[in-house]
DNA sequence: TTAGATATTGACTTTTCTTGACCTTTGTGT
DNA sequence: ACACAAAGGTCAAGAAAAGTCAATATCTAA
């Protein structure tokens, strides 16, 4: 594999859920991936840019490091969303909800489509119906999730 | 036989049954079957066209390459899983087609992803056991068809 | 046979990646 | 303050790809 890409990926695996921000030493990292520093640099301007939704703050001198932060987009809209869904979510609310954030552009028309169609009513007919709301509200958590990701 | 035409079958046979994108090297490629590298490109452009069901992306610089992808009935693919699917799944199965398909592109990676979160065995805890797969298959047919439509 | 379609070639262009030499900023010990 | 060490920053040269285009060459059909 090109080294960029090399570079690029172990960049993004540093960025875990809820970590937005990842702090990298140049000359540790250009060392432990074996290429020369300042290609760390190449690949910061032309991957990390603002265009595709990050920021970078740098120190030099002693202790000095690099972050990148990746701008939050509507991921913080919809990490409210996930926590105000709560434990259990009837398909009503779940729903309106859905189409609210699909309105505000924060979910997009294919996977507003989906999580519609996954947590209907219908599929979870035959199971005891206080289970229902608390499997739904799991279900719709995970994949908002997934979608932030 | 002409140079073009062993090129294109030469392309044609990278793609196999489970492939629907071929990669290549185009100096590569054209070092192997003995044309300058230029007649790559002509046979793309000529061949493999979008009318053709084929769609190109390409990277120049260092480590760049061609990739051709074939468009095809991965509508049809999807409708064929969600058959196969019947009225029970199990969550490994269920993830396995759906990383099948993502492989072969017939399904994007945010839409994998959560539909794999969606059905995570987690998800179902506490209903009782012989309805999960029930409840699984509904919701993953449901979601595939939210995918193709 | 000859005009038009299809193929072949190579010179030149553009983009992307890699490397290294040199610059600037910051921290620390005297 | 000053000198030195420990970072990160910049930039240009050159390599490693792929793209473009125009000049030929060859094939095919009327």
């Amino acid at each position: 594999m090109k080294m960029s890409d090399a570079i690029a990926n172990m960049i993004l695996d540093m960025f875990d859920d809820n970590t937005s921000t990842v702090y990298i030493q140049r000359n540790e990292l250009a060392n432990k991936i074996g290429c020369v520093p300042s290609q760390i640099n190449y690949v910061i301007t032309s991957r990390f840019t603002p265009e595709a939704g990050y920021r970078i703050e740098s120190r030099r001198g002693g202790g000095g490091y690099i972050l990148i932060t990746r701008a939050g987009n509507s991921m913080s809209a919809l990490l409210s969303l996930i926590n105000a869904i709560g434990d259990s979510i009837d398909e009503r609310s779940a729903k309106a909800n859905l189409l609210n954030c699909n309105y505000q552009n924060m979910i997009d028309d294919k996977s507003t489509k989906m999580m519609v169609s996954a947590i209907a009513e219908n599929n979870y007919k035959g199971i005891p119906k206080e289970y229902i709301n608390l499997i739904r509200a799991r279900q719709l958590k995970q994949m908002l999730l997934a979608y932030i990701d």
